[in-house]
DNA sequence: ATGAATTAATAACAGATTGATAACATACTT
DNA sequence: AAGTATGTTATCAATCTGTTATTAATTCAT
């Protein structure tokens, strides 16, 4: 599994506070990068794919909101949370209208601004969360353990995989491209019928040896559901 | 293609302020449906599969934000607006790391609301289930299910592709042809007369085993009609 | 209106398709 | 090379689905 680091970009014109906002995202783990105002951001999001953008709207030569308004339309879809003093209801409104994902008043409670970048990170599917839960399973995708009901559980890492993609997809009916697709690659050629069959067989024994969960559901021609 | 209203769920338990945001969301074109607790909600979810939820926090017998942890953990994915008096930094916090995608302190600004609705909307625009409704019947596309009066009832995928061809088709005659060019394929070969009528009629049994609610209206020589 | 002809509904059966499982073979890791 | 993981094949079991036969309903000509 893919772990790509998640990159942020701060457009804040007074230092002291892009520090403080810089310190309390790298303190969880993300990657910044800071500027003082619009300048080069455009070059920057074209060349590196950051996964979010927190900005001031008070800035330099370039109003924030502004800013954010011509990048949608040009065509940049990068999730954008204002972080700005102007806190006038219009100001808010004009935030949202113009682009942005979420709008945070200063003086900001830290706190508070890692919680709304990892949930607007959550909800752009840049990240996922490090446990994912489903009934009584318990994937912990760091470290591919699985838990159930207080067991630990091995699982080889196609049977993780295919567990995973599961839980991401839950009481929806997978079909067998799919799960090929997803679990063994696109590129997977001469795929024989019966893998995707043989494999879900090996993960159910593994994680309902007496088959009373049921939480596989073949459909018959199709694929199969995660009850 | 019909566009598919977007449905918002609001769990508040006071009346006058669940009416308010109602209104508001209405007033723009949003589909609502309120709830003066969580009773009955998370059965709306599966059958309904809304777009977004809005929910206070202090709710009679289920705490809100309880109720949304307990929903992320059972697979719900649905984006989440917390809209609450509870305005205490923990409480905040508590709401965004219980699963909630926004969080809105009252007395909340109506326009502002809807922004963030909006904007949480545009930035979720991923995976929704497709669902079709007719007369009584509720078809979901990705997990195969129908919901007729609060019954599951289970398909096979030829039933499944039969039904929702007359939904799709709704109070237009499809002559034989039609449905086994839609339904077998346009490559089925010696494709005998009986059995499309043999397969609707197992359609018939399981959808409508008292034989009530005459959905398929037959043509005679010429194919049927969902009335 | 009546009965023959045609078509639809229904039940029962049979074959075909698909899924589950075990056993084996191959590939991969260390 | 040993041990694990994964793919392949074969067999069995489950469940769909098509066919056929029979009965019921509808049309149409008389």
């Amino acid at each position: 599994m893919k772990t790509k680091a998640i990159e942020i970009v701060i457009i804040e014109d007074e230092e002291d506070i892009l520090e403080l906002v810089e310190y309390h995202l790298q303190k969880v783990g993300y990657e910044t990068i800071g500027f003082l105002s619009t300048k080069g951001v455009e070059q920057f999001l074209e060349e590196e794919n950051p996964s979010l953008m927190i900005i001031d709207r008070n800035l330099p030569s370039y109003e924030g909101s502004e800013f954010v308004f011509n990048l949608r339309k040009n065509g940049y879809n990068i999730p954008v949370i204002f972080l700005t003093a102007k806190d006038r209801d219009e100001d808010i409104e004009e935030g949202f209208i113009r682009g942005g994902d979420d709008y945070i008043t200063k003086p900001f409670k830290p706190r508070e601004l890692v919680l709304r970048v990892k949930a607007l990170l959550r909800r752009s599917g840049l990240i996922f969360n490090e446990k994912i839960k489903y009934r009584d399973i318990v994937l912990n995708i760091s470290n591919h353990k699985v838990i159930i009901e207080d067991r630990d559980i091995e699982l080889t890492n196609l049977e993780f995989k295919l567990l995973y993609t599961f839980i991401k997809n839950p009481n929806i009916i997978l079909d067998r491209d799919f799960l090929r697709d997803e679990v063994w690659g696109e590129d997977s050629i001469n795929f024989n019928d019966k893998t995707i069959n043989v494999t879900l067989n090996r993960l159910r024994k593994k994680i309902d040896p007496m088959g009373e969960k049921e939480y596989f559901i073949p459909v018959w021609g199709v694929g199969y559901k995660l009850a």
